[in-house]
Formats: structure tokens, C-alpha cells, sequence
DNA sequence: ACATAAAAAGATAAAATAGTATTTTTTCAA
DNA sequence: TTGAAAAAATACTATTTTATCTTTTTATGT
């Protein structure tokens, strides 16, 4: 459904909003290996965000990737209008040409209250309300190097 | 989520087991026609799932694919096991290695829900018993040819 | 001014997915 | 028993996605 450059993307974004300011900036090095996705594929997707203006960034020493309390009045769905071209939730789950309410697949059902309960949160939801909630749930954008100790993998 | 190459198949064997019987087959081309579907690439989905029994076909004049009985207490998972490679359900919505229930990504509590029911459908009900919700639904496996006569497009 | 750190830009390569074409084999029916 | 219809098998091409590498530009601290 989101390919994996929105997935990084995503998670980038989601980690300079929990981490990241003015003067806390962070090179698309550190991003790479803190959320262990490919630093060149990254690098390439912070640019297009920080030209787009989803982001910002300086050149230079000292420079990197930060959000402004501008930034973060976007939503997750600015990221994705830069990223995936056309609507990424738009193409019916079976492949229907013409799903939808009236002549629905044989899953429609089923995928059209996902679909909107994830847009609802893509599209209204900030990226600084995301954040929040992020913290709030104790939800994780990586999961390297935590070890969660549960034995059944010993 | 799912390939194109898993929809057409999908909803191939959906179409024979509605339509078809020991005595009423469908060649590959009546098939690609009828769900608008690419005839060759369909042509090679089928033979896969004719050679691992999901589905039937004879050669020769009056031939074609075709279900059985049997074939119908096939679930839509044993279409997927054929044609992809892997669980299409396992991986995280955001990408995270090792999402699950204890190490949540953002999106998590969203998702998780909405896998747990098409599983539940793709796992559980046969393609017997998908076909007849199809029709008890009213719903579509192919548009073509349908006008709905809805006026927003004259 | 100069060296350096970092982003920006561009070129290219590898892999996966999607789709096409051709040939061979089987089977029915005349 | 032979011709044709259809699946089966094989080989190939194209496109998209993913990923890497190289060079250029910009800003900063000394």
C-alpha cells in the first residue's frame, strides 16, 4: 500500500518532529542509522521533503534536517503528495477499476472503513498532533536496539 | 498490499467458481476478456494454480480452466501461497522490523484490525463460501460493461 | 581566505514486477 | 488419423521501484 520510500519518509519526518528544532539538527547520516533504512535512498527522500518545504534544512557544517513549528503544522498526507504520485488509498484492494460504495468488491466492506479511519489520520491529523500522540501511546518509529526481552526467541 | 499478479488471480478463480463447472470451461482468453484483465499474464497466473490443484483445466478443443467440488473448499490463501512468496499481511504498515502487539509502530492499533478481518476471509472461508457471500452481496468481480447511469459523468 | 562538513544534484545500477511473444504438447472431433 | 483448439512451457522485453555512487554547491568556523 505505501511504498517503502513513504514508509522512510515517514518515519524521518515523524523522527525530526520528536527530536529535531532550530538548533538540534540532524544530518541524513544519523537519521539512516537511528531508524536503520538506506542513508543514499534517505538522503534523496529529505531532499525532495525540504525542497518541497514539508521540512527544512541547511547546507554546511553544522547544517542538517530539522521542522519548524511551521513544519509541523503539516500532515503525514504533504508527505506523501511529494513522495507516491496520485493517492496511494485511491486503487481498489482487488483491483476494480470502479469500486466503490455503489458497486463495491467483494472486500469494499471491509477496506473502505481502514481506509478512511488511516486518511482521517494522514490528512487532519498534524504532524506535531501525531507526534504527540506518538509519545502519548508509547509507540516506537524504530526499534533498533531495544530489546524487549521476551524470551521466546532466546 | 497485494500484487497485481494476486488480484487477477483472485479474482479469476472467484469468477470460475461462480461460473464455471466440470462441463462449463473458460479458456484464458474468455477470462481476461470478461475481467479486463492482460490475456498472457492471466494465461501464466492460471497454469500456476491449475498445477498446484487450486484450480482444474483440460487441454485440448472445448477445454479450459475450470472448479471442482473440490477446488472450492479452497480458501483465497491458498491462491496467495501460489502466487506470492511470503506472508502479504506480515509486514508492518510503517516498515518497522518488529512491530507487533508489545513494540507498536504509530499505526498499529489502526492496522492490526483491519488484517486480523481480510485474514480471517482469506483464511477461514472457502472460496465456495466467498463466492456465494459475492452474490448474496451484490457485489462485483468485474465492472465491465456496467453502466450504473450515475449522471456525474456524461 | 581557506578547509571542511554537510546538503543538493545528477548519473547509474540492480532488483522486482508487469507484461508479451513464441513454441510445444495434449486432446477432442470430424 | 489428422487438423485445430486450448493449455503448458519457455523465453524474452519493458517498466517501475529501490538503491548506490559521484560530483557540485553552500555555509561555517578558524
Amino acid at each position: 500500500m505505501l511504498s517503502n520510500a513513504s514508509k522512510y519518509a515517514i518515519r524521518s519526518v515523524l523522527f525530526l518532529a520528536e527530536n529535531s528544532s532550530r538548533i538540534q539538527k540532524f544530518g541524513a547520516k544519523h537519521i539512516a542509522t537511528e531508524l536503520e533504512i538506506p542513508l543514499h535512498f534517505i538522503a534523496k527522500l529529505l531532499q525532495q521533503l525540504a525542497k518541497a518545504k514539508v521540512i527544512s534544512s541547511t547546507k554546511g557544517p553544522r547544517g542538517g534536517f530539522f521542522t519548524t513549528e511551521k513544519d509541523l503544522k503539516n500532515n503525514v498526507c504533504a508527505i506523501l503528495d511529494i513522495i507516491e504520485m496520485g493517492d496511494v488509498f485511491e486503487p481498489c484492494f482487488m483491483g476494480l477499476p470502479r469500486c466503490g460504495d455503489e458497486n463495491p468488491c467483494p472486500v469494499h466492506h471491509i477496506v473502505s472503513p481502514f481506509k478512511e479511519a488511516i486518511l482521517e489520520k494522514f490528512k487532519h491529523q498534524s504532524i506535531a498532533a501525531f507526534s504527540k500522540e506518538i509519545e502519548e501511546e508509547g509507540s516506537y518509529l524504530s526499534l533498533k536496539g531495544i530489546d524487549f526481552g521476551n524470551n521466546s526467541n532466546p
